[in-house]
DNA sequence: TATCAACTGATTGTATACAATCATATTCAT
DNA sequence: ATGAATATGATTGTATACAATCAGTTGATA
């Protein structure tokens, strides 16, 4: 019964439950991850965890700090704005070529839906981790469609980043409309209409970063201008 | 004397190492690196062999078997028109980002002359190796000018599989052509010519494509078709 | 009281020992 | 001679022991 079970190998499972974790803000950016820690809830040793974490390190999720440990990534603005200027970029290539795949998608097309779903209903019972998780996997799985398999891994980065951004700078209005977005989109590249997937995908991602820049001040904490009004002059 | 040094860890230099050995053709595809040889070579133990070789793996050069071990890659014909697919969206959007950045650039254009100064003397001496390495290196120094990192660690990536790509697929006629086209690249940025620059760029890409297709056929052997001649009637 | 130095505890860096696995060579039966 | 089954050697998978390093604390000194 756990012979098929093997050709996921531990650190790949590892590494999934870390990756998820994050996506569903059940670890907060900048929480430190203690090799020992994480080997105790996995029941394995620090060879296994530093695998996953390496991993975790080269998709920009977590930040391995040489002698220091491993941090779960905080991305600022800037960054942030580069994470989207590229998902910009590689998400509307992407369309472009699901949309000409066409019809040979009519299957992959009813498992997206399926996702939308889900996401739906996360959201509806206010599971906002789950629902972030499952909006960027609809994206993954969107992307696996266009035949293009460095660019979907690079989405997978670009992704996971992405929902580290929304949990650090996400305002009140949550992911309601990104929901009817994604059903959106999903209806024109089922009919193959390019022009208007291609413009909705890019709504989608403009909706993402004019909340980011909505909260842009809050994270950046600079000493100096707190404490402006009482410095002691040079 | 040796304390600035240790910025750099262990790992990170084997990485350099064996990485330039791959674009220099020192390493061809499909050669298998064992770990206990590795670690001879460097004076380490698998440890520090086994982070490498994870991140090589991420890299897409290197191909890591579960219990087999690690392989140099082989891209086949597909995986070859993913990456140069790839190339051409992500190399486009750097060039377009980097001639928007215009006139702040003219030290970092001093150095990419230098590099492709350097590239055209190893070519000269027909050191096809190293001539390809500083191609590669004159398409990353000019990432970074783009001010995203994502997008250059992604081309990080491609510009790799791309020299095994060269190393497995190219015809005789080199990289000559190819010098030639990063100086008349540059001289576009330069001036500002967004329109030439760009098109330069993509021309560059389709003339490594072009060579690829030549020899498609030789890498995948399907013996149904090369004993179709003899083949028994089902 | 403030500053700096040394100490302490905890965490990561690295090497190594042993177990698990796979490829190859060998043996045996047909 | 061919084929399958088994044995062997080499390589990777994993855990663990010890060394190196760092953050925070304690204590001495001005």
């Amino acid at each position: 019964m756990n012979s098929k079970v093997k050709s996921v190998t531990q650190d790949q499972k590892i590494y999934e439950h870390i990756f998820d974790a994050i996506l569903e803000q059940r670890l907060a950016p900048g929480i430190k991850l203690t090799e020992e820690g994480l080997g105790e809830v996995f029941g394995v040793s620090r060879t296994i965890i530093r695998r996953a974490l390496v991993r975790l390190t080269h998709e920009g999720v977590i930040e391995l700090i040489p002698n220091r440990g491993a941090y779960v990534a905080k991305p600022n603005v800037e960054e942030a704005r580069q994470v989207l200027d590229a998902r910009r970029l590689i998400e509307l290539a992407l369309v472009e070529r699901v949309v000409a795949r066409g019809a040979q998608l009519e299957r992959e097309i009813k498992t997206l839906r399926s996702l939308i779903k889900e996401e739906h209903a996360s959201a509806a019972r206010a599971d906002t981790g789950t629902a972030i998780r499952l909006s960027g996997e609809f994206h993954l799985e969107l992307a696996q469609l266009a035949n293009n398999e460095p660019m979907a891994n690079f989405l997978r980065a670009l992704v996971s980043q992405t929902s580290l951004i929304i949990a650090m700078y996400e305002s009140s209005q949550g992911s309601n409309c990104a929901i009817d977005e994604h059903s959106r989109l999903l209806d024109a590249i089922e009919q193959g209409d390019k022009k208007t997937a291609l413009s909705l995908m890019a709504e989608h991602l403009d909706h993402i970063e004019a909340r980011l820049e909505l909260v842009q001040g809050e994270q950046e904490v600079d000493l100096a201008k707190v404490f402006a009004h009482l410095r002691v002059r040079a």
